[in-house]
Formats: C-alpha cells, structure tokens, sequence
RNA sequence: GGAGAGGUGGCCGAGUGGUUGAAGGCGGCGGUCUUGAAAACCGCUAGGCGUUCACGCGCCUCGAGGGUUCGAAUCCCUCCCUCUCCGCCA
C-alpha cells in the first residue's frame, strides 16, 4: 500500500507509475478522501479534547444537582464525539478502498510495457547442441520413471503430480543445495507454515478472495495455502519494529507452494511448468530503504550462481511495467533455457526477485529505528526465488539428458543426490 | 476435542473505576568515574494520528470489537490468540 500522504507529495511519480503499468486509478477522489479523513480526525480530535476536560472536571465532589447536569453534559458530548467517530470510520473505510487500488511507484529503469516487453540483460551459458532429437521433461521423466502425472489427476486432480525415484530424491536434493548455499551467504534457513492468515496474505499483496485469485482457502478454517513463502517470510515480523543492527535480514524459507492457476487454462502448462503445488526455497530480505537495490542484485546475482552451479543456461529479464504486480518496484526474472520447449527449446522462467520498497512493509507495519531517530521507518522488504524445485526439475532434466535416454547430474548437485546419473530402467 | 490460566510499552512484569500512557526491571541512548573496558552511579527512552515553517499543542492506543459510567487497563458481553494439563496422534 501506498502513503496516502503520498498522493500530494509524490502525484507525479504515481500517476506515471499506473500509467506505465496500465492501471486506472482514481487520484483525485483518493487525495480528496484523505483530505476529508484528516478533517474529520481534527474534528474529532477537537470533541475528544473537550470532552476530556469536561471529565477532569468531574472529579471533584459535587452537589447532587450539579452531578446531574454534570452527567447530561456529559452525555451530550459522548454522542457528539460518537457521530464524528462514525463518519471518520466510513470515510476511513472509502479511503482504505481506494488505496487498494494504487500500485507500487515504479523504478526508472523499468521497461515500459507488457508481458513481452522485458528487456533482457544478459545471457549466460550455451543452450546445448545434442546431436541428437531432444526430449522435453514430460517424456524424459517417462522413460526414467521420474514423475506421475496420471496417479496425481486420479488422486488430486490436473496439475497435481507424483515425483518418484531419483526426482523424489531431486527435490530434497535441490533444496538442501539451495539451502546450504543460502547459509553461506548469511541467510537464517527456515521452514515456514504452509497456510497463513487471509490479513498475511493481504499484506503480502497477494488477494486471497474473488474470482480470480490464484489462492487457496481452506473451508472450515480461516486460513489459506500459501503460494509462496514469500507470505509467511514477509509476514513474520508483521506489526514489529526491528533495530537498525538487525539489518538487513535474510530469510531463505522451504515451503510447499499452492496455486489454483485460475485463468491460466491454455498458456504453456506441460507437465511440470504450471502446477497446483511444488515447493521452493525463497529467499526473503528486509532491508533499510537506502539499501534494497543493492539488495535488489544481490538477490539476483545469487539466483544466477545458483542455476551456474547447476550447469544450467539462462537470460535475466527486467521485467516490463505492465508485468510486475502491484507490490514490485522492480522485478527480475530468471528465465533458463528449458530444450523441450516449443518447437526448438525456449526459455522459461525459473526465478523471480523483486524489490517491493516499503510498499508491503507499510501494511504489515513493518518497521526499524535508527539509532537517535526519535520516529521509526518502514523498512524494505525484497523476495526472490532461490529454486523452485518443479521448474528446476524441467531445466536440469532437459538440459543435461544424453543420447542413451540417461541425465547427468551437474557436479555441484552429486553430493546432495548421491549420484552421477539417473539412468533407464 | 475436554479442563484450566492468561493476553499491559522494544522485551519482562506491576497495576481492579478518576492527575496511570501506565510502578519496577531488562535492553537501548547520553553522562560521571576509568589510560581503556567492565562494574557502580545519574539522566533520557512507547507507537500512531491530527495540526504547525518550526518550537509546540491536541487526540488515540493496555489482544480485537461492543456495552455499563460524567469517567474503564481496571466492571459486563462477544470474538481472537497464547500457555498448561488431559485425550488423540506423526
């Protein structure tokens, strides 16, 4: 959410910020909601200073006569307050509504656009020339036995899946890997819940109701799967104020991940890219506000070490302004190039780091002292993929399978998976 | 699921109708002492909103919401959450 004092100091860089994004809002009638907010708190402000001192002026002993217009006074100006209260609370409401609806300011840099204007900023490794017809994941897992698909429609339903042999013994792998990796740069491992409050999912950004939400609720609970760990990460320190000394703050969190997929009938879906549930190790920062773009790079750069280690080719993409969701500042894909897709191979996104600013950290309350600062700030928060396992999965099995039907396993990864090869059986 | 206890400031913890936004402690900040540090001692230290160029002034907040009262952290109701014990269970 933004400031709603923003939207006077800042009308410019907001207006072009939904401009760049395609998003229509409605500035004049948020600014003029806020306006009646503030004059309504004044109001009130003003009858509670009354009432107050008409209190204090009943302390001492008074005579029955006066005690009971001292009272009827007093009940005058409760009411008074209370109609003042009311108003502010709709108008409050109203507002609320209408901040909804504001993104993100925008970084410059972004590219304008939608889905395919990214702009892509560097490439890394070679797409691999087999000499031989390529197998997408779908058929590869087959041949080895790696993946379900039918077990999991018959048990689950479309998009749910089994992962058995060396890709049960892949996921674990490629977490603790992932894991491991995040340690050493500093990170605090966790494994969070995988539900979470609908308020947590909200503050996130994430839309929990309505038609096209791409969450899960559970129905006897009021509680919800989380898509990402990026929720209950982000949540975690939700409404606390954190020292200066605690940041920045890095959290690497293993979840399951949970999607409806909602409207996403007919995009490029096969086998394992588009599914109900995977899991994933994210990476979660909060930062002071000075410090998130350099956070920004260098949640990309180890997203880019990652896929290095497991041999994997990939491009990075600033992702376009009509592309980033609403809470995204800036957003960096990473996308690794997957052989079995399309006609030739194509590339297909793995990763995904953005910078949200304060923009969560605002609803969330979310906030750090400095040292000798007598007002606290809301701090930056920042999330980026370290493996998706299931999106992993198609790029390594895609990327490194060989003539006789086996993959190799990338020397980084052997220790983890405790073999060199999958091989057919 | 059953029974009980409890939710107070960054943290712990007093407080049962009126100068209590809240004792005390811890932590933090500043200072005295010290070559320096520690210890000891002294002082300061909640968050948010409105208003103001600013100093400041005012308002709100003791889990959330409602009620009683001129007046509620304190009494009543509803809800949420946490803890303990029992049951069940990986």
């Amino acid at each position: 959410m933004l400031d709603p004092r923003a939207l006077a100091t800042q009308k410019d860089e907001i207006v072009e910020s939904c401009r760049k994004r395609r998003v229509e809002v409605d500035l004049e009638q948020a600014m003029g909601l806020h306006e009646r907010t503030a004059a309504l708190q004044t109001d009130l402000n003003e009858a509670n200073r009354q009432r107050n001192e008409h209190q204090t002026a009943g302390k001492r002993k008074l005579e029955p006569a006066e005690r009971e217009a001292h009272s009827l006074e007093g009940r005058r100006l409760k009411e008074a307050c209370a109609a003042i209260e009311a108003e502010l609370e709709t108008v409050r409401g109203d507002l609320n509504a209408a901040m909804r609806s504001f993104p993100n300011l925008i970084h410059p840099d972004v590219p304008e656009g939608g889905e395919d204007d990214f702009r892509e900023l560097r490439r890394w490794g070679t797409p691999p020339d087999f000499g031989f017809a390529a197998l997408d994941h779908v058929e590869l897992a087959q041949k080895l036995d790696l993946i379900d698909f039918e077990g999991g429609a018959r048990v689950a339903g479309q998009k749910f899946y089994y992962l058995k042999n060396e890709a049960a013994l892949l996921e674990l792998a490629l977490q603790r890997f992932a894991l491991d990796f995040l340690i050493e740069d500093g990170f605090t491992p966790f494994i969070t819940p995988d539900l979470a409050r609908p308020e947590v999912l909200d503050g996130i950004g994430f839309n929990p109701r309505g038609p096209e939400t791409q969450v899960y609720s559970i129905a006897n609970a009021d509680l919800c799967l989380i898509g990402t760990s990026e929720i209950t990460l982000g949540g975690l320190y939700a409404d606390s104020i954190l020292e200066e000394s605690d940041l920045p703050l890095k959290l690497a969190g293993v979840s399951h991940c949970f999607r409806t997929e909602a409207g996403s009938a007919g995009r490029e879906s096969k086998g394992l890219y588009r599914v109900h549930q995977f899991s994933k190790v994210e990476m979660f920062a909060f930062t002071q506000p000075e410090d998130s773009q350099i956070m920004h790079e260098h949640l990309l750069g180890l997203e880019e070490k990652i896929f290095q280690a497991l041999e994997i080719p990939y491009r990075i993409i600033d992702v376009a302004s009509g592309d980033l969701g609403a809470p995204a500042y800036r957003k960096y894909d990473v996308e690794a190039w997957m052989p079995g897709r399309g006609d030739a191979g194509e590339f297909g996104e793995v990763t995904s780091t953005s910078n949200c600013t304060d923009y969560q950290a605002r609803r969330l309350r979310v906030r750090f002292k400095r040292k000798e600062a007598k007002q606290t700030e809301l701090v930056h928060m920042l999330n980026g993929t370290a493996i998706a396992v299931s999106r992993a999965i198609i790029a390594l099995l895609e990327n490194h399978q060989r003539a006789d039907g086996s993959v190799a396993i990338p020397t980084a990864l052997r220790p983890y998976l405790g073999r060199e090869v999958i091989l057919p059986r």
